[in-house]
DNA sequence: CGTAACCTTGAAGCCGATCAAACGTCGTGG
DNA sequence: CCACGACGTTTGATCGGCTTCAAGGTTACG
């Protein structure tokens, strides 16, 4: 029974986010609880996923692909307030209404739950509620620190967190040396990225050219970008060059 | 063994907070556990209750009073991720060092727990657990919300958004009619209203005046609010004037 | 009564938004 | 093959909202 968009399960074990998601913490006989009510669904760039609103029967992690999560205001202002990447949870238990939207920004792939049986789980499974925890309070440090972007910093400094998270997030996934320039691809559009920014894409588009002038990055294409010196990008981001102090 | 700035403990079934903060859950045998370890801290308006970075040996609830939560750029700019309520959890179970200034803005009665004896608690605790991953869940909508306000909101918007937060978190505490004129006091300086919005205080003063003269609401002194109309407040602040749609 | 903290108001300037036009790339169909 | 349009992007010109700098007002408290 393959049904278009959902895909057969491949095993736990075996998964990508295997260490990373809700189910880090699990043991072989909670994942193989797991498994079996555990489902794929496939979604293509553009779609989405979920709509602000809506009643969620689900809940599930980002096994490959990029989503963001965006808020609508009536007269259509948009502001994202989340991007998924692979390992991020979506969808909040104890709640049946999805708060925001929810879009596939790449092609991507989604490791879901029902509902009912994953909270039921979740009850008897302290490793997954610790570890929802966890990664709900690092969200919460995450939006936090948007919330300095956003209230406080200059769009060329806006530009420039957008960059330095990118590429921090991307280092962190692939096994590569820290340091030496650093090698990624944007995977937003100049408008999603002016979205997260709480700027309008001319401003972004305008920010990066001076960047770029300014040979704080180079770009190949449009998406393409080197960034010959790291610390450099975060004093423009306005951060402390070494670092944030956390323990 | 009174020691200034801590106060006897009161039994928890007296708790003004007793059934919204991270131990509304508990039995009273567990009630009685975290009895145990618990006790009062008092800070005076302007105090410092915990500086980003410093180590933080314990976690606790806002019983009464009102703190926020500020990040700093080297350069001063500040920006305000958090506003402490009666009932609201501070400090972060499994991280050592605080990431925010917590500040007092009025006198304020903390309930704390020494950081190791909760953490083990917790573990043995699910209501504990899930409770504190409810609150966070709560908070971290909060914080996304604000990326809305700080991102897209005009100044106007932005004041009434604060205003109609205040209002209603205010009429959430004491038991109210939920319509008529809804009054309250701002707990916070044109400063701090400022670092809340992303704004300076010269804007906020202005708008705040703006609103005043255009009827929105009526001020009585700095800090005494009544709003005649809350749906045409909601409106000012660019939400629906009907409610969120939540479940 | 005097001072300090907080708030209001005014004038000028700047940053980012808005409006507008043009460019490059890709896929489609004549 | 090339014309075409859709889409994302870049760049320019102008506008306006918020900040900045500055001065004066209000309130509380010694």
């Amino acid at each position: 029974m393959n049904v278009p968009g959902q895909a057969i399960s491949p095993s736990c074990m075996d998964c990508p986010i295997r260490h990373r998601a809700v189910c880090a913490r699990c043991e072989a006989d909670e994942l193989a609880a797991l498994e079996s009510i555990k489902y794929y669904r496939s979604f293509e760039a553009g779609q989405t996923i979920i709509w602000s609103g809506d009643k969620m029967d689900f809940v599930g992690s980002v096994v490959s692909g990029i989503a963001t999560l965006t808020q609508t205001m009536e007269d259509g202002r948009t502001q994202m307030v989340g991007l998924l990447l692979p390992s991020d949870f979506v969808g909040r238990p104890g709640r049946s209404g999805a708060a925001y939207d929810v879009v596939a920004t790449t092609d991507i792939v989604m490791c879901c739950f029902r509902k009912n049986p994953f909270e039921k789980m979740m009850a008897d499974t302290p490793h997954i509620a610790h570890r929802l925890l966890e990664m709900t309070l690092d969200e919460l440090d995450a939006a936090r620190e948007w919330m300095l972007v956003l209230g406080r910093k200059t769009a060329r400094e806006k530009i420039a967190s957008l960059l330095s998270i990118v590429a921090r997030r991307d280092a962190s996934l692939r096994p590569t040396a820290t340091h030496g320039p650093m090698v990624f691809d944007l995977p937003l559009t100049r408008e999603a990225m002016a979205d997260y920014l709480g700027l309008t894409l001319e401003t972004v588009s305008r920010k990066m050219s001076a960047l770029k002038r300014d040979g704080v990055i180079q770009l190949e294409g449009k998406r393409h970008v080197t960034v010959p010196d790291m610390s450099r990008l975060m004093e423009e981001a306005g951060d402390d060059a070494d670092g944030g102090v956390f323990a």
